[in-house]
DNA sequence: CCTCCAAGTCAATGCGCATTGACTTAGCGC
DNA sequence: GCGCTAAGTCAATGCGCATTGACTTGGAGG
């Protein structure tokens, strides 16, 4: 009797014998656990349990782990993110969702959790950056626009990175008055680059 | 004595039995290897081998591997770091710092390398929030000065971090006129977070 | 020259994991 | 109902690694 049933995570309910939906589940679950753990410390056992598969089946629909970890990769990577972001209120929504915590919009911050955990291990980076390149580079440019727009969206990109990351770090939520200010400020870095600055 | 010099794998010369030096030797051996390979895939042999120490060894001076890196990590974090750059030119350096490859200025980029490994690698992530807290982000805090103090130095925290994961993960050099235009505006980005924005 | 302890070595053990191939079963077409 | 194929299961294998305890050796003090 095996019982990983003791995870936290529910379990699908018991799926037909389908192809196409349980390459689906095994896909989500690699979504989740490699943002959640990184490449390292997520296994195929956990990934394939908590889409209520087996192993094997990871080998059978993708191939391998990396093989996996890559679809993995490029389906959490949207490349339409910015357009959920109204132009005008960008910056202070940015710097809203910065101040709170990374669990609250799980949804949202599964992809980029990806990304970061993606873009610090030394074995992962290399497929991340292509990716990165055409799906996270290109869109920021096209929205940006204006001149410069390729080092302008890089600019952007890294703080945004940064600001992610601080999150991910930060121990207990920000409060009261410090919560405000670092709103504020960030709002304010947000709009300088996104508005031209004047020399 | 020079140190550095081949990639492969640097013996020291056969060292005499000191167990503070070996000691020593090994902590630097595993602050360079979890720098670049991360908590996960820097094997303590390779750590002992390069320290041309045996493994066993780093049992008998630290615990284990997680208490190695604990130590590695304090280590690491050198509280001091603000007071290398001349407050006048610090944007401007900054940029330029980031404009180019991290392999150049290694001596540098290793203690922020040790920490971005670490920041998103959710094990070794609380061990990090607490060094951080104390080290990094109270020198900053005190460096910036002026109100609103902890909030900004949280923004110039995140944003430093970020141009340091993106420049772990730009795959070729930046040249040329994109190069000029991402330290122009990374320049007055962080100008003005150093000097007080007017409301 | 001898003793003894700390410094350093060696090899066994066991764990977690990905991989893989042989096996079992569901379910569709006939 | 029958059989065949694809979907799903099971268990063996092997690898990399940290851990650990028993062993060996250097070298300083007597």
């Amino acid at each position: 009797m095996n019982d990983t049933a003791t995870l936290t995570r529910e379990r699908a309910p018991p799926r037909k014998r389908d192809a196409e939906a349980t390459r689906a589940a095994i896909l989500e679950a690699a979504k989740r656990q490699f943002a959640e753990f990184g490449y390292d410390r997520a296994a195929l056992r956990d990934i394939a349990g908590e889409a209520g598969a087996d192993v094997a089946l990871i080998k059978r629909y993708f191939g391998g782990k990396e093989a996996l970890f890559t679809e993995a990769l490029k389906a959490s990577i949207r490349p339409d993110f910015l357009r959920e972001w109204d132009r005008a209120t960008f910056a202070r929504d940015i710097a809203t969702m910065m101040a709170g915590s990374p669990n609250r919009d799980e949804t949202r911050s599964h992809s980029f959790q990806f990304l970061l955990r993606t873009a610090t291990s030394p074995t992962t980076a290399p497929l991340l950056n292509l990716a990165v390149q055409e799906r996270f580079m290109g869109p920021i440019r096209d929205w940006l626009g204006g001149e410069a727009a390729p080092a302008r969206a890089r600019v952007l990109a890294a703080t945004f990175i940064g600001f992610l990351v601080e999150r991910l770090i930060r121990g207990e939520p920000l409060q009261g008055a410090e919560r405000e200010a670092f709103v504020e400020h960030t709002t304010a870095l947000f709009e300088t680059m996104v508005s031209p600055a004047n020399e």
